[in-house]
DNA sequence: GCTTCATTTTAGAATTATTCTAAATTATGT
DNA sequence: ACATAATTTAGAATAATTCTAAAATGAAGC
């Protein structure tokens, strides 16, 4: 296995972010880090972290994506104008958006290659290559 | 002879993509398909197309885009959670954006190749490939 | 365990882009 | 020109996100 996974207690993953863990990042981080890659908008993410017994501000769940994604512990999918995803696969990957459900859907790096990259532009270093295959319900 | 891209009056255009070409829509379509390649957001066409003489409603703009993207006159360029773009290039082609400046630019599309695209899911049809390159200010 | 001070969280207000609504205008067919 | 359908419009409504300033919490020292 290349890229490990997020695992481990919810709290070493933020200390080790930098991120001091308090009862609102833990819970979230909790709720995040299972794992298994995840991609919820923030209401979700609300919604969910609702569901246990935790009780956490929607500012707050808006707040902390915000510093998780900062620290490069998520990554945010602009897919649509009213869709923000918070990724909780930060390894090298793309994506499949289904246009007829507004899922995504992971793919995994390796099975697309991109040759003729251009080069970067000077005074500027590549961040990331988003690579996003739009999908229809098909004609039949 | 004027651009080689979109030709012809802004009325033909129209016509050709089964469009009544209207007041407002002959004035927007005149300003958006001048042969020149473009992106630009429906504040930054409102405020354009106010330039001129013509008066239109940003209601209408909205209205006219979106019209103009599923005739496919246009494309929408999803990059920023508050940012969307209408992108006068239909051609096949993808983007650099720079998240130092906001801007967007073109990049052709045989300067990327990509080879190995996962076979699409049963049940739906593969609508397009966004390829974004993300661009940061270099480290030094 | 308490006190202090910085950090974090919070509810609700504010902001922003976009969509909706229903009335007024304009275009088309006869 | 007349009737009818399509389009445009201003302003209200909506939705996601950000802001604000006050309250709560956490860390460090006594």
């Amino acid at each position: 296995m290349k890229a490990k996974k997020q695992h481990g207690h919810p709290e070493a993953i933020l200390q080790a972010a930098g991120i001091r863990p308090t009862r609102q990042r833990t819970a979230l981080a909790a709720l995040l880090f299972d794992g298994c890659d995840k991609h919820m908008t923030a209401e979700q993410i609300h919604a969910a972290v609702r569901k246990t017994k935790a009780r956490v501000a929607l500012a707050t769940v808006y707040n902390t994506l915000h510093q998780f994604t900062a620290a490069g512990l998520l990554h945010e999918v602009m897919i649509d104008s009213n869709r923000v995803y918070f990724d909780t696969n930060i390894g090298n990957h793309h994506h499949f958006f289904d246009e007829a459900t507004g899922e995504l859907h992971d793919i995994p790096a390796d099975n697309i290659h991109i040759a003729r990259l251009p080069k970067t532009p000077p005074g500027r270093k590549l961040d990331r290559v988003d690579v996003i295959i739009r999908l229809r319900a098909a004609a039949r």
